[in-house]
DNA sequence: AAAATAAAGGATAAAAAACTCTTTTATTAA
DNA sequence: TTAATAAAAGAGTTTTTTATCCTTTATTTT
């Protein structure tokens, strides 16, 4: 697996949100709750984190809830990884070993490092406005069922 | 993190095995946890499990220990993955979600398609006995230090 | 101002993963 | 044939991750 679940919905409640929501149109919690397939006070956690930290947007009170601002449709999923599961998907040796390094590899480090460049690349190239268009289009899909 | 840290020791084991011993020459499980740096009574375990589903060898008393025969040496790091996390690392939708499949992909499917089959592609063409060798050439390194 | 709504915050519980300890079994060598 | 050795097996414990519940705070609508 390379993401936590805790990212896994985090990841899935960014894309909802943007796709659903804008400075009008808030959505709460137990919508995107059901909306993205997560328990409903697990994801409230992740929300209040990602909102503190400022990728998300929120309001509280009647007519309030979860929405995304220009700034922050240009998130990328790297952005979120690192903010809930750190950098040691980017960094870390894939064997676990402390000082695995260019200059004293493990031995699949050296395999293993275009496919980590990659891995980055990826997910630094995916921003969360963009993922949730085609989400939009029908193109890729939020939930399934 | 790509792999559980059972399945990190586990390969790390494995490599050290092919690397250390023969059919004559077996190693005890104390040499290996001071070899690849991991908690004794954990990569016990660990081996007993590798040993009974005939990854590694192992013989009980004095002068015994774990060795790899030459058909164990063609196992791939694939092979070590499958059985101790599982397949999900190859086939489970990245943002965890249960249908996900060509027909209906998720956000990220299309584009992390590609990185996961090089994942795949990677693991499968890494033989434990061909990387050992590198071990024993000092290419690359187990222990660092 | 009061009632209602919705997120924030804090504390707890359950499940899984990581790790440890002790006893048993097999094998070998004295 | 007994003692010593080393893995196998089983039974914990601890830590981390995942998930839930309850109270508080902010905001809005009536």
């Amino acid at each position: 697996m390379l993401f936590s679940k805790t990212c896994e919905y985090a990841i899935r409640a960014c894309i909802y949100i943007a796709q659903q929501s804008g400075e009008d149109k808030k959505v709460a919690i137990k919508e995107i709750a059901k909306g993205i397939d997560s328990p409903e006070h697990f994801i409230a956690k992740i929300l209040q984190n990602l909102s503190k930290k400022g990728f998300i947007n929120s309001v509280k009170g009647p007519n309030g809830g979860f929405y995304m601002d220009k700034k922050n449709m240009k998130t990328t999923i790297s952005d979120i990884v690192l903010l809930i599961d750190g950098d040691s998907l980017f960094t870390k040796c894939v064997l676990g070993l402390k000082q695995c390094s260019e200059n004293k590899p493990c031995p699949l480090h050296n395999q293993y490092k275009h496919t980590r460049k990659e891995i980055i690349e990826l997910f630094r190239n995916s921003k969360i406005g963009q993922i949730s268009e085609q989400v939009d289009l029908n193109e890729t899909f939020l939930k399934l069922k």
